[in-house]
DNA sequence: CAGATGGCGCCTTTTACTTCA
DNA sequence: TTTGAAGTAAAAGGCGCCATC
């Protein structure tokens, strides 16, 4: 069994200035950290996951190692923390894609069996024509008097949706105008 | 006010090390 | 037991942003 550097060298850290070279100028062995070490800058790090500069120094002394060494951890902890939470985000993003692509799925069906309706079953078709007038700015019927403006315009506007996207409105943006709006009271 | 400078964080890449088949 | 591939963490280097002078 391989013991580990971590365990042969316990994190002893050593506090040489911040040049990429030792003192031989080769390049500087990387050392892991103690597993000490990395709870303890764990532990800092569920407290604040940015240093300031005394922070920094204070936490380097604790322990042991160079401020440059604290910075690096926090840095590649923080890259860390983002990555998981992309993940996160990417498996939410997944779940609304198959949520959308069923509701598509069961409105496109909904969409057949009321086209297939209409061709059946015109009934509507046989109100007076004068009764049936489309409202120029959202295109749904709209009736001259109360009796109608149930069941036959409901229906008749279901089916005027025809194959047009359904499209959800963001935030700041208006499907129905209010002068729309008013054209149907 | 514009330009120089330094500090800091983020991103990408490199490198040393570990683990496992 | 050895070895090479894959994975991981530490570190380097570059860039942009911001504050200060």
């Amino acid at each position: 069994m391989m013991r580990s550097r971590r365990d042969v060298e316990g994190g002893e850290g050593n506090d040489r200035g911040t040049s990429d070279d030792d003192e031989n100028g080769s390049t500087r062995k990387k050392l892991r950290l103690s597993k000490e070490q990395s709870a303890f800058l764990e532990e800092s790090f569920k407290e604040h996951t940015t240093l300031n500069p005394k922070q920094k120094l204070a936490l380097a002394k604790q322990l042991n190692l160079r401020p440059r060494q604290v910075e690096v951890w926090f840095q590649n902890r923080r890259a860390r923390t983002k990555l998981k939470q992309t993940e996160v985000d990417c498996e939410y993003l997944k779940r609304c894609c198959d949520t959308l692509t069923e509701e598509n799925r069961r409105l496109q069906k909904e969409l057949q069996e009321l086209r297939a309706l209409k061709t059946s079953q015109p009934f509507y078709m046989q109100l007076p024509a004068t009764t049936l007038t489309m409202c120029p700015s959202c295109e749904r019927v709209a009736t001259n008097t109360a009796a109608n403006n149930n069941d036959a315009s409901q229906i008749a506007s279901a089916l005027s949706l025809s194959n047009k996207p359904r499209i959800l409105p963001f935030p700041n943006t208006q499907a129905h105008p209010p002068p729309a709006q008013k054209a149907h009271q």
